[in-house]
Order: C-alpha cells, then structure tokens, then sequence
RNA sequence: GGCUCUGUAGCUCAGUUGGUAGAGCGAACGACUGAAAAUCGUUAGGUCACCGGAUCGAUGCCGGUCGGAGCCA
C-alpha cells in the first residue's frame, strides 16, 4: 500500500470532517495507516471550538489529528508558516508509512501546501509602514505606487485593492525582481495529491448553515466567546477576525442583540463558503462529491482505493 | 370615525423644484502568492402600491381605492 496524500476540501459545513475520519478508517480497515493533518486556520487556536466547529476528542474516534489547538489566539498565523510547518510533518508520516489526510477549507492555506507557492520576502517593519500609508492615503495612491515600481504588477491587481498592493510594494522593495501578482493556471503540484471536494446545492448549504451557526449559539459559543476575552482574543491579529467570535462579543458588549449577532454571523458564514467555492472551482484537480448524494462515502472510498491501491 | 405621516430593487432606505431612478446590504459570477473566516471587482434585479385626472410628458401635482404607522375620539 502506499501513503500518498489526500486532501478534502470545501466550503465550510459540507462535511469535511466526517469525510476525514471516514477515509482514515477505510484506510485503517485495509490495513494501512493514516492520520488526519488539519488545514483550517481557525481550528489552529487553543480554545476556540464552538465557533470552528472543530471535532471534540470523543468525535475524532482516536484518530489522530495533527495541527489542530498548536496557537494560541494571541499569535499570528500565516499560509507560509503553516506550508512550513505542514510539509516536514505531511513528509515524516509518510516516512512513518501513514497516509496523511489533510482536511480544511482555509484556501490560500491548502494551496500553500499542494501548490508550488514560494511566498516572496516580508519584513515586519517595511509592511507596518506600508499599512498606515494605506490607511492614510487610500487604496489609488498604494496603486500609483506600485506602478512607478512595477507597472506589471500594477496592471494585474486592481486599484481598489489597497491590501494586494501593499504586498506587492513590500515584495517588490524587498526583492527588487518584478512580482508576477497572478496565480498560475495550472496548479503546480508540490506531490502528487487526491484532491476531494465536498459540496453541496447553494440552496441547500445556504439552510445548513444557518442551523449551524443557531446550534452554535445554542452550545455556548457566548461563553466561549467571554471566556477567551481575558486570554486576548481582542488582541490577537488572526484569532479576532473569525467569523461567529466578534459577532458574540459585540452581544457581550451589548452593541449589538443576540438576534443581530446570529443574523450577521449567518450572512458572514454564508458569504465565506461562497469565497471559498470560488477559489476551489478554478482548482481543476479537485474531485467533486455531493453531501447529498447517498452514496457520497462509496465514492469517496472508490477514489481512496484506486489511489492507494487498497 | 377624525387628523397626520407613509407605500420606490429580495431587505433597509435615498431621490427627482414634473423629462421613466440610486445607495448599502442580499443575490449570481470573478480575482486572489506571508492577516485568506482576509482584501477586493463585475453583473443582474424596479410598469417608483393600484385606478383615474390635469399636463407635450407623472414615480413626483390633483382626486379616489387598497395596505402600514402614529395621535385624537
């Protein structure tokens, strides 16, 4: 049998999870070994479980999930740290002889890792200043800039966008090359990689994930939300912008109403999955499989046997 | 029952001193190389409640009808 990687995308909701722990037991169940390597940025906190839906201990069933509660929500996450933190580990469980099932729909996090992505050069000091230009000038003035440094770049990110063309000011200044500020076509595979995709009708995910976001108040995510407060989670560069989490604070605060809190987190939730079906569709290796279809784990067991040769 | 306000995009609302209308949110689609649960772009949606009148011309003025809100009785 051979370990090579799995991966299982998706917008938030459609099932990733269960998906996960099914491959890993159908791997298990035919004498292999595999273990699920978690690539969604907000399961990366300590502490937040409610609002990321993260499986408890019980849920994961003993198997073992690596990169899931590694920061804590003061610090900041990256999709360059994470590719290098996520492919020494994805290699030494395939040295191990273990299948590693990466499962997460953060999209530039996922691609950092089955894509050739180099992140270019960043300094701390150079990006601080360039982000208070931005917030002091706008978007245009950013863009003006970048043209008289790189008017290739320039014409590939759009004047609106202040943050795209901070970083390419950054990237350029630092490297002195020009920057491509494009995605390639093709995806550059870093392995060779099964791809699976879990999705369902608009419709249908649009109702999934307004019972979601209700359960999750129904389960604490309030509480939760109270109990990181003292640990920083106002402070913390990543963390404080996860969806569900401002919207309970804003409730703590009393700015805003329970009813409203749920309302935006709905919209926000539903509006992300859209984002992320956006980024997935253009990735050509993906497999697609519906969460309404019964049959949806034959299938994906069917494309986990012709790939390890179960 | 009387008085006042009100009815414009799926929702909340601007607006036109009369020349057939906009925003925000939502929707559909897209971009994306160290915050990506981020940051942005494009497009589609309106017989301006209904009927009638004056006007070259009405969503806007006049009259009525039907909804909604408030105050008085």
């Amino acid at each position: 049998m051979q370990n090579k990687l799995i991966a299982v995308v998706g917008p938030t909701g459609a099932g990733k999870s269960d998906l996960g722990l099914a491959i890993v037991d159908q791997i298990i169940s035919a004498g292999g070994k595999a273990e699920i390597v978690n690539s969604d940025s907000m399961q990366f906190y300590r502490g937040m479980d409610i609002g990321t839906a993260k499986l408890s201990l019980q849920e994961r069933r003993g198997i073992k999930h690596h990169l899931i509660d590694w920061l804590e929500i003061t610090d900041e996450s990256s999709a360059a740290e994470f590719q290098a933190v996520a492919r020494p580990l994805i290699q030494k469980l395939q040295e191990q002889g273990i299948t590693p099932v990466l499962v997460g729909g953060s999209m530039l996090y996922v691609a950092a890792v089955l894509n050739n992505f180099e992140f270019p050069a960043r300094d701390e000091t150079l990006r601080a200043q360039l982000e208070a230009e931005l917030e002091e000038h706008g978007p245009h003035e950013m863009h003006r800039r970048l043209k008289a440094l790189d008017p290739v770049a320039a014409s590939r990110i759009i004047p609106e966008n202040g943050r795209r063309s901070v970083r390419a000011i950054e990237i350029v200044t630092l490297t002195g090359e020009p920057f491509a500020a494009t995605l390639p076509d093709e995806p550059d595979d870093w392995q060779p990689v099964l791809e699976i995709g879990v999705n369902g009708s608009r419709e249908d995910l649009v109702l999934r994930l307004e019972k979601r976001v209700h359960r999750m108040w129904d389960l604490g995510l309030v509480e939760e939300a109270r109990s990181l407060i003292p640990m920083g989670i106002r402070d913390g560069k990543t963390s404080s912008r996860a969806i569900g989490y401002s919207q309970a604070m804003a409730q703590i605060d009393g700015v805003m109403t329970q009813d409203a809190a749920i309302a935006d987190t709905v919209r926000l939730t539903q509006k992300y999955a859209r984002r992320q079906m956006s980024w997935f569709r253009r990735d050509n290796r993906i497999q697609w499989l519906d969460y309404q279809d019964h049959e949806m784990n034959s299938k994906a067991a069917h494309l986990v046997s012709a790939w390890l040769g179960l």
